[in-house]
DNA sequence: ATAAATTTGGACATTATTTGTCAAGATATT
DNA sequence: AATATCTTGACAAATAATGTCCAAATTTAT
């Protein structure tokens, strides 16, 4: 069902699910740095909001704990935006033009084919 | 009224309004350009969103034209927000949720003073 | 309590991205 | 055709992101 992420949605930011799915499986974090073939100060840094992961990361993490990648991305880029314009008081209104704007985007290529 | 922007919402491009407000007073490039004291061919692309505006030129063409600042930086960073997720076919999901994240960051920010 | 393992913080070099600037080419106007 | 306007691409400089290392701090186990 299409508002399924509505209803269930995730606060925690991207490093907080993360440091949670590896602390659910008792893993060190030295370890999945290692998987990840990323150093451990920057997974530690990822996990405290400090660095950005990338989609790339987000796809292993996903494959190693068999969690919703989906999920994940969207907690990520989620993140990414609200972090953009999280001191703008109009927020609200600039996340409604942006979406009307990928929808109108979306149906000019479609025309275009 | 709160909904004035999304009914009047004006989805052109934030180059694209600049151009507008420009070529309504036919006012030329180089001479807006020199306004802004930024390089006329810098001010050529940001126009055809070659290149990204930024605050402080969204402040000061609000004030040489007059324009509504709010509305020239809704359409401004509903851009940025547009462009980082556009191919992500979760686009809505993801801005849900960062609408979200930031209404509970300002709730949690409130109760911190 | 001490040792061992784990995580964090900070410095630094490397790489990537953004920004400013220039000059020549293209387009439009007079 | 001459002049004014705008666009394009190249390049250097500034800024930001990333990778890497190691020591300090914290947590866990013995």
């Amino acid at each position: 069902m299409s508002r399924y992420y509505f209803s269930m949605q995730n606060l925690d930011s991207i490093g907080t699910q993360i440091r949670k799915l590896r602390e659910e499986t008792e893993m060190p974090l030295r370890k999945l740095a290692a998987l990840l073939d990323i150093d451990q100060s920057t997974l530690s840094k990822i996990e405290r909001d400090e660095r950005r992961a990338n989609t790339q990361i987000i796809d292993q993490i996903a494959k190693i704990f068999k969690a919703d990648k989906e999920m994940l991305l969207i907690a990520f880029y989620s993140d990414v935006v609200a972090y953009e314009i999280r001191e703008e008081k109009t927020f609200s209104e600039i996340l409604q033009v942006a979406e009307a704007k990928i929808e109108y985007q979306r149906t000019i290529k479609k025309n275009v084919k």
